[in-house]
DNA sequence: CCACCGGTGTAACAGTGTTACAGAGCAACC
DNA sequence: GGTTGCTCTGTAACACTGTTACACCGGTGG
């Protein structure tokens, strides 16, 4: 009968869902894992959700403050979101957990503050301001997802490969990069430059 | 014994998801609604999963056609992408049954056929065009699952709460359009036409 | 001593996807 | 007609999942 804490709780869990995913994470096995019964869980976590909330709070906390590099407002923004993005990547079990529980959760990351911080010391104001902020957060939240997701796709339907083939005979290098991105960095940045060069300007 | 049908088990599957979520669909509720027993569903679709993918790819082929309007390259990619995007919040069990499936299928949108048609007819070639596709969709895809997901968002953490408090002292309107988009279709044509410009110059 | 309380364990409930197996009904062939 | 074979359905189970009612144990305060 070893005793548990909130903390230690916590700490496994993440161990195990950076081991093996979120999706392979349930209270018994946890519980196993710790060498208890699943009620102590819930006596310290209360909740399945509750938990996997903590461990996404602590994976942003962990994530720390961005790198805000740059002299032009447009660049400052776009290392923002460069580094913003690089964090995500390096941390592959948080897609999985975010995904399971919606993605406000990357709404509120340490970006966000900093985001205002050069939105309005470019001048922008009010609701103007706001809608930049979200714009940027919407473009890279979203590359990301999509990035991360299409990355381990499976193989794509018959009708899909059928108009790829007949797409190759036209442009072989399109049809080819349609399939998987080659460079995603560099797609980022330009994305998201175009964005806010627009917003800023 | 009524006998049943792959085509029936995808209707009456396709209506409880609509009714109640795809959260709500079980194999044995949907045996229930049917008057039979799990195994003849097994029978006939084969899997769970297999069953999800059949419906993401009905409700994606009763999409239908995406409208293509504008007289200039950045006018049609942006109406595609409007439309789009349209399309996906008129179907707003789509965005369920995609979060569970994996966002993969967003990418094969009929919206890509006619992205790469555009994309090839303003001149670009090779892996640019095959780019400049993808970053369209992944902006749009992203945008639309994130602006869904933060529509039903439940109430913030104490901190961020706290610091939109601090933020609304020096510029309130901020501060509340942070909180929620007030007119997000104009937001999304102004990000989406950012990017295309940028594409095509 | 005894009562309380934080923490744990047992065992169950209700639900999930999935499948081994036994049949029913029907068509085709000998 | 009898028999075989195929399609489809039903029963019952396996191995899971999150969650909880309840009993219990160990220590601390009165």
């Amino acid at each position: 009968m070893d005793r548990i804490t909130r903390d230690t709780v916590l700490d496994t869990a993440m161990r195990l869902v950076m081991e093996s995913g979120i999706e392979n994470l349930s209270m018994r096995k946890l519980a196993a894992e710790l060498g208890v019964a699943v009620t102590s869980i819930y006596w310290h976590v209360g909740n399945r959700d509750v938990l996997v909330d903590q461990l996404v709070d602590r994976v942003i906390a962990e994530m720390g403050a961005i790198s805000v590099d740059g002299s032009t407002p447009v660049e400052r923004v776009v290392s923002i979101a460069r580094s913003t993005r690089r964090k995500i990547l390096e941390r592959p079990h948080l897609v999985g957990l975010v995904r399971e529980r919606g993605l406000e959760s990357l709404m509120m990351l340490p970006a966000r503050k900093a985001l205002v911080h050069e939105m309005t010391a470019a001048g922008l104001r009010g609701a103007r301001a706001g809608e930049a902020v979200q714009a940027v957060q919407y473009q890279v939240a979203g590359f990301v997802m999509l990035e991360r997701a299409l990355e381990n796709s499976a193989a794509e339907p018959p009708a899909v490969d059928e108009w790829r083939a007949e797409l190759a005979r036209d442009d072989a290098e399109l049809a080819d990069s349609l399939s998987n991105v080659t460079d995603g960095d560099r797609l980022f940045v330009l994305s998201v430059r175009a964005l806010v060069e627009s917003l800023l300007g």
